[in-house]
DNA sequence: GTCTATACTTCGATAGAC
DNA sequence: GTCTATCGAAGTATAGAC
């Protein structure tokens, strides 16, 4: 899959996806996407036969990399709370390595998925299997309170994704002096997500705070 | 501002909500903004210069109206923990108003502001700027425990412009049957993150659970 | 696999009559 | 204020040589 060999697709998917998270599906150009790729804009096609299919193969990649990794905290052994902990700290570390899969996320969601085939829309349906599975488990095991997992799963990773994907507006406002918009940390926010969640979902008192 | 005389502006305004929440700034198409408010191109162009022109014009009334009301809320009297479910319920019903907000808004921050101008994005600011402000009022109070705004905020607000903006996309996923995204009330979403939100405020236990 | 050149389409915007 | 007609710029995609 990343053999040498073939060194321009994976560079076009890379070229894609800064160009799709910055202008979304309609506002990429593809000449642009070439390029950033320094390819040809025909090799372009000859690999991923039109800007839709490119799109969809990046979106594919993207969303069964990151929930590979959130089924196999799933899976994995720990306490109920550490796992949603876990969560939470991995979709950071997916964005840290993956800068643009946030901005993508939140204009899918705005799109209606109207872009995506099948296939790819079963991919995204992952991440939130994974998330929810993880609740229910806590759940029917009593460790944490009765909650529908689709609630669970928006409310703790939509800010997530939400403050990550606006860094660059939040800078924009900030410069505007209008609001105390200081930026803090991006670890200090995930660990106040971490600490969210968890009261949110403990039973009766919250976990430790610290 | 809603005179009888001059019913083509407001109904372009609205056909542009519905366009820019579906496609975007860069997938809208202005014939299509025209036909739908049932205007002809050049009436569009004639009130309001030009596609981005437009799109501010719309973009300045929604935030300033929304942090209207999120303002008028932290200058109420009220309990602190009272006023957080109020800035939640307020946002929810502004979206029912405003089905088109929570897309435009996904979109907004994903272009990182890129085609706001100064006004506008004043005009942005204003909404973390009130939720922020009603935060501080409860850390200072001591009624919150300590927390910096920006991160109740999203905290806060992320999920449900995220959930409201994706019943597109949920209901393309409970179509495929590959998870259970069995749809619950809108309403119940709502509450829920009134509840989170007061818990993840609370200074020591958190308040009632229902 | 790689490039150049270009066909074909769509879109934002305006000119100019009424 | 309102309409028709159209320009010019981009944009996706492909043909065809190497």
């Amino acid at each position: 899959m990343a053999r040498p060999a073939r060194v321009s697709p994976d560079r076009i998917l890379a070229a894609a996806a800064l160009e799709f998270a910055e202008r979304g599906f309609a506002g990429a150009r593809v000449d642009r996407i070439a390029r950033r790729a320094r390819v040809n804009k025909a090799m372009l096609y000859y690999h991923f036969k039109s800007k839709d299919g490119l799109y969809r193969t990046l979106l594919r990649r993207m969303f069964t990399l990151a929930a590979g990794r959130l089924r196999a905290i799933a899976d994995a052994s720990a306490p109920h709370a550490d796992k949603v902990d876990r969560v939470i700290a991995t979709m950071a570390a997916f964005v840290d390595e993956h800068a643009f899969f946030p901005a993508i996320m939140l204009r899918e969601v705005a799109d209606g998925g109207a872009h995506l085939d099948r296939e790819t829309l079963t991919a995204l349906a992952a991440l939130p299997a994974a998330v929810g599975g993880i609740v229910q488990q806590g759940v029917r095991a009593r460790a944490f309170r009765d909650t529908p997992p689709m609630f669970a799963y928006f409310s703790m990773l939509a800010p997530v994704i939400f403050y990550l994907a606006g860094a660059r507006i939040r800078k924009e406002i900030a410069h505007l002096k209008v609001v105390d918009m200081r930026e803090s940390s991006t670890d200090d926010f995930i660990r106040h997500m971490q600490h969210a969640t968890r009261r949110s979902l403990a039973r009766a008192r919250h976990a430790r705070t610290s």
